[in-house]
DNA sequence: CCCTTGACTAGAATTATATTCCAGATTATA
DNA sequence: TATAATCTGGAATATAATTCTAGTCAAGGG
């Protein structure tokens, strides 16, 4: 091998987001990436057929990451409460050491580029949205969290994270992070249990 | 004038929110947008300086109609938790109605080729967060909605509506609209509500 | 009525950038 | 060591944004 198998991909998927983060995704330019990664432009076709693909590339290994962890601190947990309160915690905590990466994957979301490697998300998303389900269910079965329809479940719960780290990252929050996690939970926590609450 | 001033201008907005949805921003070219609004490239040109502004403008055509109407819907509504419901609804309804737009004003928000209007979109945004921002004011005065940063409580209402408008606008929501819409709302309100609520 | 001006349009020329191509280098393996 | 597979470099090509030049058209002043 060239030092390491593998390697020459990693520099360019780093560069990539480097250089994404830095000045955009139409703004960066091949040269650019390049120029970053200290590799040849027929290097970088030869492991990535396209910029698209490599934005793909670099998509879904920053969205791996993101829900090996979080679903590792979801099944640590079992009582309801604690586990919305661990995921909201989570995510938030993942955008404040990740910043770049957050930036990208939550603002690219739904970029035509993903369709390159749409089979490879999909079935991320699939098995990861199988495990947050079957939480879930086991929470409403056993009483203590109310019966609603899931997708409003992830609209209540990670539609206020999503919000707060959008304003966090462009550098408009207020309110401090630790705090952030108290009031999105309790807000999450008001309008998902089943008996009143605080 | 030709025809009437402005008309040309309007043509090619409309022919370029055309083209960003049917085949996304990076993919539709000025040759494509010339042919749908037949207009020449040097006509486009002319009206616009570049592709991003071009995309700019469609932005704060979009953005500035959706602000005020839901102005105009908040500013009717008297009781904190009907002003509430009324907001998420309009969010909703108005995702439902102008499908388009809301892709590329919620999917676009963190372009790079907005800076090129930055400042027309600041003081729309500006005067709007005000006006938002007063009227949260008088309910927490009056006591009917608990004292919360107003990132948050942005956060806590507009957050659900966002990740649930971006399921149905990828048709992955189950759950029909109007149900959405009163279900994200009392969650809105048992997060908000001074008093213990259901 | 003609001339000038400014707003607008057209399409060709230019430039920037993504992509392709191919020849050569390096490594793994037989 | 021979050979195939993988990888690298950089020039050549293609595509698409942008600029440039030469107009057309409507309105108003003299």
């Amino acid at each position: 091998m060239h030092a390491q198998s593998g390697f020459r991909q990693k520099e360019i998927i780093k560069a990539a987001l480097d250089c994404f983060t830095e000045m955009g995704f139409n703004e960066t330019t091949m040269a650019d990436i390049c120029l970053r990664s200290k590799a040849s432009n027929g290097s970088v076709y030869h492991h990535f057929k396209s910029k698209e693909q490599l934005a793909s590339a670099v998509y879904l290994e920053g969205i791996r990451e993101y829900q090996t962890g979080l679903l590792g601190d979801l099944d640590k947990e079992h009582y309801a409460t604690r586990g919305i309160t661990a995921m909201i915690r989570y995510h938030l905590n993942w955008v404040a050491r990740n910043p770049e990466w957050s930036r990208f994957l939550f603002q690219r979301r739904h970029e035509s580029f993903l369709a390159v490697t749409e089979e490879a998300i999909n079935a991320l998303n699939k098995d990861f949205a199988r495990r947050i389900e079957n939480w879930f269910a086991r929470h409403i079965k056993a009483g203590s969290i109310r019966k609603i329809p899931l997708d409003i479940m992830i609209a209540v719960i990670l539609g206020p994270c999503q919000e707060y780290a959008r304003l966090y990252l462009s550098g408009k929050a207020h309110t401090r992070m630790d705090e952030a996690v108290r009031e999105i939970s309790r807000a999450a926590w008001a309008a998902l249990a089943r008996k009143r609450n605080i």
